[in-house]
DNA sequence: TGCTTACTTGACTAAAATAGTCGGGTATTA
DNA sequence: TAATACCCGACTATTTTAGTCAAGTAAGCA
């Protein structure tokens, strides 16, 4: 069972991306400040979900991320699938070998325990989290903290 | 999110304590050989067990392990407790303190997460998992191949 | 054209966790 | 008193995580 910082840092990131404007494409260097992530960190991650077609690339400057599709249509459990090759629970990837080629005393119930997380996942979207109450408030200190930081008191466009 | 074969073998063990003999203590050799899991790992294993009062230990010769409490009143949740400390989802144990001291953008997830996990193996007992009709069925292949293997054809007194 | 920005890729690495092993104990019973 | 089986702590190889670093490539702008 693999749910560990790396597909919470890729679910983060996502959400950040959704968050912040829809108009012009999100810089990794942006995402990295705001949900303190290394940026070196997130290009890894960025690499895969791009390769899973989660998200879409611009290079050059003012060049960045963009959603692959619309936010209400990219489930959390696509994310970790991208970034973590699957949330199993099983020792042998649902195949049933997990004894010297024969099945073990427990494989049923991680199989699942798999589905049940895996059904959870998959039934929230990034849009179902940016409406959430506690997710708007904490974007909004996010980019506050930010500001003060920065010292540019530049009004943001978006 | 811990959940790796430690966890695993722990509930494998514990289900093999169950279904064997409720007379005299099962040694942790026996479970060895049925389970595949090694000796000296599962000592390890059964002493957070044994601390945890989910097990008693009878020592000396026909000494062994026994269930602490009836195979229905303990659930998969405390198991994988016992030997994992905690099936936590969230990247700060559920204190909220997981960006620098704030709360994270995705916190309520994970946090979400987590309940679900352990609503899930908290309302499945050992007793509900001997019922099933694949458990039993794998006991029975374990047993049978421990008696081609070991060649001796003194019948099992349990 | 060339400079800058920002994505892209791959190789490398420190630290932690996992999944054990090993060697000595100690209690109990036959 | 010998054998069995739990008990306990220290040690270790392997794997995974969570990154870093360096060398690109593509695109926009002066």
């Amino acid at each position: 069972m693999r749910l560990t910082t790396k597909g919470r840092y890729a679910v983060t990131a996502m959400l950040d991306l959704t968050i912040h404007c829809d108009d012009k494409p999100v810089s990794l260097s942006e995402i990295s400040q705001r949900q303190s992530i290394s940026l070196s960190y997130l290009e890894q991650l960025f690499s895969k979900l791009r390769q899973s077609e989660l998200v879409t690339s611009v290079r050059g400057p003012g060049g960045g991320y963009r959603l692959g599709r619309s936010s209400g249509s990219i489930f959390i459990a696509e994310i970790v699938d991208a970034v973590n090759e699957s949330v199993d629970a099983t020792n042998c990837q649902g195949k049933g070998d997990c004894q010297g080629g024969e099945i073990c005393l427990t494989h049923s119930l991680w199989d699942q325990l798999s589905h049940e997380i895996h059904n959870f996942l998959n039934a929230i979207s990034l849009a179902d989290l940016v409406a959430r109450r506690d997710v708007k408030s904490i974007a909004q200190r996010q980019v506050e903290q930010l500001l003060i930081l920065n010292e540019s008191p530049q009004a943001g466009a978006c």
